[in-house]
DNA sequence: AATCCCCGTCTTTTT
DNA sequence: GACGGGGATT
């Protein structure tokens, strides 16, 4: 009778399918069948409880995981699942605050500032606080800041309870920013979730029609919500209390960002009649890599215990390569999955993971050297280009014409005239007449405290902006007609260069994610009607901030916005329901906050399929592929040093190494770098201590020092057998000549094998590896990984000070300015005086090239 | 107003 | 070693 499959799950599987009222917490380990549980529990619902679609709210964190929930739930239940939705908690909080942004005294057409623009905006606010960036640096106030919002503490608390200096100043900065960006009609990412809970919890009518409309909720990867996250589903439950939430503790990696454990450890005493179900099943991973995982994750104390298990066989043993350096490591990676795909394993179930976004240049160029063809999900991403960026500012700027920092990007770019000088004008008197900045550049057309010339291009700018906003019709006519206006194009051309035509290449390119938008999204119309279920049937069409008194053409786009009319007919039909717009393919605004809350162009991945994936251990989570390389397996790069410090980090770091082992399916590489470039500057690191803590009978290692590896590089390091005299020099000598040889080499330059030959061949270490791959034949002769720094590397004498700790009182050298001693210690942060310039710095003791003297 | 060059900072991880 | 900021130069 049912449409589900419920006798292909296991029991515990059933369970937390079958169970379906009342708060429901599931722990799921690693390949336990997380998302078909999921799924198969919200199929069950729709098709055999008589569920409504739109009475279910699944939230996941990443749109990747969004996107593949809708996939396999329409693959379940074809049709049934329209108007479901399905979403990650950002995106759900825009839809949210698109209705009733009101309340809280924003204007519809609300734009989304991303990591930049509020990076912007906080140090234009910290330039006006006159607050010094090198005392205060950016990103540490804007990373209390955040947290602050996470853990939901409003302005006035923060400074309330601010007790340092830093904390002190990341108040006053705080305030203004959110003056700034109410102003601005923006959200960064951190106030969605906040104003949606202060949306919440300051209109109960809201809250309520939320309430009746979610019946069902679900959220995936629980242990990484951060508190503000844990009050939304909290408050959105409150009624029904149908809540399941999924996770596993050890795959929590995302407390950086705020995300708080002790939910998913707490959920049992928060809804005290919660059931539990433990998925503990394995039906990813071998025998081997699944013990490999366990053992690692097993030397972390602060977690729930659980014992995962599979029916597989072992399988292989883990790889662990020993890399000269991280071309060397690159090159085998190619040559090794290569021979992966000569036994069958296509490209798409081959995946190259690293700690650092950083990595990926090495691993690129020789992966593009061998000819491997390989895409990279994340880093810098495509959205982030400056071009793009400059694409965005302008449609951003016709559709919230206060927003400020998307006008001050593009009212001189292309040059047209409009220097530093105009703009701060423009800028004071904005201020003066608070209103926002691209108001003030209008009036300043007519102010003759202006020069004529800029006057003039000032002009040009705001017509040019004024004319687009009357445009309308078809979304990529519109938008490529704003492109050609702005004359960025035009600017690029100019320039003849290959760089300027990459650019024009990416603005191209992003013509075609329009495309993309509006074909996915054209059907959305259609469904709008069960979708779109008013409060009040509200939502005026095509009122835009401020710029009413301005007269001129409104904004025809936002007037496009098409669901208003069946927002109102759904309204009639099912009283007291809160509204949810779905994002119009006509409208520009949809179009933007769709590419904002977007970070992965990896939509457009699917097609070319035969490629390897490139990508963070981060960014991996909940994927899986046959075969996994991790690359960079070093101290100092994972464990990262930034983290090594505490045991709290140390063991998120560890968990981030179980979450790159439990990617793999059937084969797993660990790799790491005896020397690597760091800065620019060649360091060595001993092995990682996760791949230690791996047993040896279920590893095997191959590649230089394979003889003396003994597992455990850092702690036991300098009493390691390996470390031969002549491996010792041969590396020397071979790291000075690598360093000068990559360093001459032009990035990309091109793919003419011949020149590059051997560059590529690289040192005298990597004989052995290029061809075949396999690594068989990888010299043997090297030294040992884990040799010191100092030994390998020349350079590294003065530079060795990361792991190393400090007193006030020590006596320290530095490269440049001789001796000096160490007067404070502020964590990372030494005070040294320096007896030679008689003056004292503040150095990271990490990065500043100094060395203890005893 | 635009460009060039020097300098310090830096790389964790992302919605 | 790359990038942005700041200052000097054109």
């Amino acid at each position: 009778m049912s449409t589900v499959d419920i006798d292909s799950l296991n029991e515990a599987q059933r369970e937390a399918v079958l169970c379906t009222e009342g708060p429901l917490l599931v722990l799921a380990g690693a390949g336990s069948g997380k998302t078909r549980v999921l799924t198969y529990r919200i199929a069950h619902m729709l098709s055999d409880l008589n569920v409504q679609p739109w009475q279910i709210l699944a939230i996941t964190f990443t749109n990747k995981a969004a996107a593949e929930m809708r996939e396999r739930l329409g693959a379940l239940v074809g049709p049934a699942a329209r108007g479901m939705w399905v979403s990650t908690f950002h995106s759900m909080c825009v839809r949210i605050l698109r209705v009733d942004c009101e309340r809280l005294g924003f204007d519809k057409g609300f734009t989304i500032y991303d990591d930049d623009d509020s990076k912007r905006l906080v140090k234009e606010i910290m330039a006006e606080l006159d607050i010094d960036p090198k005392r205060y640096p950016i990103q540490n106030i804007r990373s209390r800041i955040s947290q602050a919002k996470n853990e939901l503490i409003v302005p006035g608390d923060f400074a309330k309870d601010a007790r340092d200096p830093g904390a002190k100043v990341a108040a006053r900065v705080y305030e203004k920013l959110q003056q700034r960006l109410k102003a601005a009609n923006a959200f960064d990412f951190d106030d969605l979730l906040v104003y949606t809970w202060l949306l919440l919890k300051n209109h109960p009518d809201v809250l309520e029609a939320y309430q009746d409309r979610f019946r069902y909720i679900l959220v995936d990867e629980y242990q990484d919500t951060n508190h503000a996250q844990y009050e939304i589903c909290r408050m959105l439950a409150a009624k029904n209390k149908n809540i399941m939430v999924v996770g596993d503790d050890d795959q929590s990696i995302y407390s950086w960002r705020g995300a708080d454990i002790r939910n998913i450890l707490e959920f049992e005493q928060d809804y005290p009649n919660a059931h539990t179900v433990k998925l503990e099943e394995n039906y990813r991973s071998t025998g081997n890599i699944l013990a490999a995982a366990n053992a690692v994750v097993a030397n972390n104390i602060h977690r729930k215990q659980k014992r995962l298990y599979t029916q597989a066989g072992e399988g292989e043993k883990i790889n662990v390569y020993m890399a000269a350096d991280e071309r060397d490591e690159g090159r085998w990676i190619a040559a090794e999955i290569e021979h992966q795909r000569a036994e069958g394993i296509p490209y798409d179930q081959i995946a190259v993971f690293y700690r650092t976004n950083a990595q990926s240049r090495s691993l690129e160029d020789m992966l593009l050297r061998a000819g491997v063809p390989y895409r990279i999900v994340g880093g810098t991403r495509f959205f982030d280009r400056a071009e793009i960026r400059d694409v965005m500012a302008y449609l951003t700027l016709l559709v919230n014409p206060a927003d400020d920092i998307a006008a001050k990007r593009v009212i001189n770019t292309p040059r047209r005239g409009i220097g530093k000088t105009t703009i701060e004008y423009i800028e004071s008197a904005a201020r003066q007449a608070s209103m926002p900045f691209m108001m003030a550049a209008e009036l300043c057309v007519a102010d003759d405290h202006l020069q004529m010339r800029a006057r003039t291009a000032l002009g040009a700018f705001v017509s040019l902006i004024e004319e687009a906003r009357s445009y309308g019709g078809d979304l990529r006519k519109v938008i490529e007609a704003v492109i050609d206006k702005s004359g960025l194009i035009a600017a690029l051309q100019a320039e003849n260069t290959d760089e300027a035509r990459g650019r024009i290449e990416n603005i191209k390119e992003f013509l075609s994610v329009v495309d993309e938008y509006v074909e996915s999204h054209q059907d959305n119309d259609e469904d709008a009607f069960i979708e779109v279920v008013g409060t009040g049937g509200e939502e005026p069409a095509g009122e835009t901030f401020g710029d009413s008194g301005t007269g001129q053409g409104q904004l025809s786009m936002t007037t496009l916005v098409a669901s208003d009319s069946e927002g109102s007919f759904g309204a009639s039909g099912s009283e007291g329901l809160a509204a949810i717009r779905t994002l119009s393919p006509y409208s520009l605004a949809d179009f933007i906050e769709w590419v904002r809350l977007r970070t992965d162009l990896d939509a457009a991945e699917a097609e070319d399929g035969q490629a390897v994936t490139l990508m963070t251990v981060h960014s991996s989570k909940g994927l899986e592929f046959d075969c996994v390389f991790v690359a960079g397996m070093e101290e100092t790069l994972f464990p990262h040093s930034n983290s090594a410090h505490d045991e709290a980090g140390l063991e998120e770091e560890r968990r981030l190494a179980y979450v790159a082992i439990t990617r793999a399916r059937k084969k797993l590489y660990l790799t790491c770098a005896q020397t690597r470039k760091i800065f620019g500057d060649t360091v060595a690191n001993p092995a990682s201590r996760f791949v230690g803590e791996i047993p040896s009978e279920l590893r095997r290692t191959i590649g230089l020092g394979s003889s003396g590896f003994s597992g455990t590089g850092w702690e036991k390091r300098g009493s390691r057998r390996g470390i031969s005299g002549s491996g010792t020099e041969a590396g020397g000598g071979r790291v000075f000549g690598q360093s000068s040889a990559g360093g001459s080499r032009p990035r990309n330059a091109g793919r003419a094998a011949g020149s590059s030959f051997a560059d590529f061949m690289g040192g005298a270490s990597s004989r052995g590896t290029s061809g075949s791959g396999g690594g068989s034949g990888a010299s043997r002769s090297g030294s040992s990984l884990g040799s010191s720094g100092v030994r390998t590397n020349p350079n590294a004498g003065k530079k060795a000070a990361a792991n190393m700790t400090f007193a006030v009182g020590d006596t320290v050298d530095h490269k440049t300015f001789g001796k000096g001693k160490v007067i404070k210690v502020d964590g990372d942060l030494l005070h040294v005086h320096f007896a030679k310039t008689g003056k004292t710095k503040k150095l990271l003791k990490d990065y500043a090239p100094i060395v203890k003297i005893n």
